[in-house]
DNA sequence: TAAAATAATACTGTATACAATTCTAAAATT
DNA sequence: AATTTTAGAATTGTATACAGTATTATTTTA
């Protein structure tokens, strides 16, 4: 193992099977955990100070998640994501999130509208100042109120997961020289076109943005392609 | 509980939990169990001869698929599908299945293309003979080729799982009067199109069928509608 | 008689114990 | 020396036991 997890508080209301389940995946997400690496049951458990059974049960969440993969009496190891990964999933985010856009363009309220104008500036004042945590944390925020507002939970929590599962890399496609500004333009055409309503051109931004976005990563991962 | 699971068989290699996980799974898709009806654990483990653990742990996973609802402390319950269940699901579906058969057209091979005519003959004799259980046989097979065809993964897993949280109601749709032709007819201009390598023709015979599937289903719940 | 309080019951959540399998390594054989 | 065999250790799979909480029923009180 690379580093190691904090124990479990026990503050939340949560089972312990979620609390445990987030910190495992959060592990993965920011790099304590590389890809590859084997998970075993009892060390994890002890060092989050709790038994096997909650760790089983968030293992087995974290498979379908795709975060980690699981070998019948072999064990668990961490999902390593490939080049054939990232484009099977930005095939299918293009699309959904080609879809939210043009759902959000016909369903968001004008409360929603103004804090998606929010983030936006928050996401320029974050960039001014370099600040790579605020970036991530708006950016987040910022297609969490989008993706509410397609009034689609499954929709929404599909495209979460396909998120999630190349956030461990998508740090370096940020860091990508220009694409941050890039990133807020194409933003903002898409804020534009969905508060006038008009769902063709919020579709064309999203599709222009999830591409804009995979390439970017593919660059920043394989710069010879 | 309504009727009976059948005692486990431990004739596979697969662990207990996927065994108990697709019995489980086929007692909610095949009406056992009802919407809304209480799952309780020891039940569900004496009935099968297992005991609690792979009974949890299937319990997690078909709750990550969307087949039964948890509330901490509270038990799991069988999910209920809803009018609004139906939309997002469909909203979704119009979506992926259009973009699964643009990369069908352009990635399918000349066997797997065969495998489409062959089961698009099948169907024919199935409606002809009205055998509703080889019509679902044949109707899955084919879908499943198609998505096959696709090479996205992802994408399959995706759009199988949205079309199991729909299994327990389909077949009313499937009853609906002249839905079965217009089925066949809607799937041989499908292979038609992707037969021809036409992309654009490919993704608007799916979602041409997807819709119409949805009318049907919808029509077939609520008449009124 | 109705409502509230309390006790009993039953279920889920978690921990631990046991069984079975697989991996590792050492020893024996070719 | 290399390969196979075999014994041990470690890990996963499954079962069971215990703890905590929610529900239900009963009793008490207004």
């Amino acid at each position: 193992m690379a580093g190691h997890l904090q124990p479990i508080k026990l503050d939340s209301y949560k089972p312990l099977r979620e609390l445990v389940c987030e910190s495992i995946r959060q592990a993965i997400i920011d790099g304590t955990f590389s890809p590859g690496e084997r998970l075993m049951e009892i060390q994890l458990a002890d060092e989050m100070g709790v038994s096997r059974t909650p760790v089983r049960e968030a293992i087995r969440k974290l498979e379908l998640e795709g975060f980690v993969v699981m070998i019948p009496r072999r064990g668990t190891y961490v999902a390593d994501i490939s080049i054939r990964d990232i484009t099977e999933i930005y095939e299918i985010r293009t699309c959904l999130d080609e879809l939210a856009a043009g759902l959000a363009a016909e369903r968001i309220t004008p409360e929603e509208l103004e804090t998606l104008d929010r983030h936006l500036v928050e996401f320029g004042i974050a960039i001014a100042e370099n600040d790579m945590e605020k970036i991530v944390e708006v950016d987040t925020a910022f297609h969490e109120v989008l993706y509410m507002a397609s009034r689609n939970a499954r929709l929404h929590s599909i495209i979460n997961n396909l998120r999630e599962q190349v956030t461990s890399i998508r740090g370096r496609s940020m860091s990508y020289p220009g694409r941050l500004t890039e990133t807020m333009e194409e933003h903002r055409a898409l804020v534009d076109s969905i508060a006038s309503r008009d769902v063709e051109r919020a579709q064309s931004a999203a599709r222009v943005h999830i591409e804009n976005a995979e390439h970017t990563l593919m660059k920043s991962i394989n710069p010879v392609t």
